[in-house]
DNA sequence: GTCTATAGATCGATAGAC
DNA sequence: GTCTATCGATCTATAGAC
């Protein structure tokens, strides 16, 4: 059946020509700017065609959205298994909001733009039997309570609370980073560490019951940073100013 | 010059009307589903009309979100006077949130849509001295100084750096709530009282160079909550679904 | 499979009559 | 001031020729 396969290889040939076209779109000029003429111009088909690969507009973004979210798991990957916990979750998350940061596009089709899409791709992976994501999610409460088991959280912390509450700041971050001219006016890694800073400054100083907090650690990022070992973020993260309306 | 003042008056009636029309239309249905002709019919004008009021739809949807901004100041005002600064801060955001989740279009008219919007808004308040907005911010940053103060946070603590990574937790909170299906999965208001945990959770306990914390108070957040004075967001910020596309 | 052509539906904004 | 009429520019999606 050679024919047939071939025939098939260029069929996905094509429909990944029309995701790249899509994609690049999207990274350019963002989600309101993807149309299906504008693809079409690009891969230089017929705005037909595309209907032949995808049923809709709304199903191209949701790949891409669904590609994006898997791109954003990946980048998480190798920071998921830093040794010790307090550094894995600072790791984890500088890492989020570099993405964030760096893939501005990509971050706001995901989380800040249509709910179905990421709905979509939960579902999909789901069905799919994927849970990287869910995984993801498990692994930052996992580092939340092997910092109460050591000792260097309180034992009443809700860790599934903390760690949406943590995910919650580091999009707030991104988000208004995105969306706000006047956010942040200190730099925006000396706003991660704050949180930081605040959720385990006292993770450090190992005592169960009551810990003592050495909080010294945000003046010293408020100015310089030569920072630590898992940090991704930092560079990127620095000035860039937002190029969308 | 009474026919002149009447003739006045009158047109600012009738801009006070297309204003409010268009500001059903955003809070039903979002600012995409703002257009002309739709504020036209809903007013019973011709769209041409609204030309004489307005330059374009983009100064209708700046005029909202200055307004809309301000109605989140003046929700803020009354938790500003709160006497103990950790339950202020707790009240002023707890109000933000409540703010996000009841007026969610308005919400998202003035953080997550086009930043010129907010931009605008911004700049119009500066140059009519109207510094509401930042005083707000300042508020917040006052708070966490008296904390400092009385021994009750790390000296070390950068209060703005704190202030914004604040803003953007509950900024989050709302976002996601608004953006992402699967967030939160813990009721919400646990979401933002981890976050006061995390962050004041040993602000009760006076004692200055290493404050010890009394970090017991998520367990009991989780359950009931029978809070205390200044919580508006309670009952409002509880249940309701994400309506939205 | 791919095209042309087009239906059918938005829009924002303006010219010019009354 | 307010209207009608309209320009001109989007867009998605499909029917039907080749």
């Amino acid at each position: 059946m050679g024919i047939a396969e071939r025939k098939n290889r260029e069929k996905q040939v094509l429909r990944e020509r029309i995701l790249d076209a899509s994609r690049r779109i999207v990274m350019r000029e963002g989600l309101a700017a993807l149309s299906m003429r504008k693809i079409a111009d690009a891969i230089e088909y017929s705005p037909a065609t595309l209907y032949l690969h995808f049923e809709s507009r709304d199903e191209i973004a949701r790949v891409l959205c669904t590609e994006g979210y898997a791109q954003l798991l990946e980048t998480l990957q190798p920071h998921l298994s830093v040794a010790d916990p307090a550094d894995r979750l600072k790791a984890i998350w500088r890492a989020y909001v570099s993405f964030g940061i760096t893939h501005q596009e990509t971050y706001r089709l995901i989380f800040m733009e249509d709910p179905t899409y990421i709905g979509a791709a939960f579902a999909s992976a789901r069905e799919a039997g994927d849970d990287t994501g869910e995984a993801a999610f498990r692994l930052v409460v996992d580092a939340l309570d092997e910092l109460k088991a050591q000792g260097r959280l309180p034992a009443s912390v809700d860790s599934v609370a903390w760690t949406e509450a943590l995910w919650a700041t580091m999009h707030g971050i991104v988000a208004l980073r995105l969306t706000c001219p006047v956010f942040p006016r200190v730099p925006l890694d000396n706003v991660v560490d704050a949180t930081f800073d605040a959720w385990f400054g006292g993770a450090y100083a190992g005592h169960a019951a009551a810990p003592a907090r050495a909080r010294k650690r945000t003046a010293a990022a408020a100015s310089g940073r030569a920072d630590k070992s898992g940090a991704a973020a930092a560079s990127a993260a620095k000035t860039k100013p937002p190029p969308r309306p």
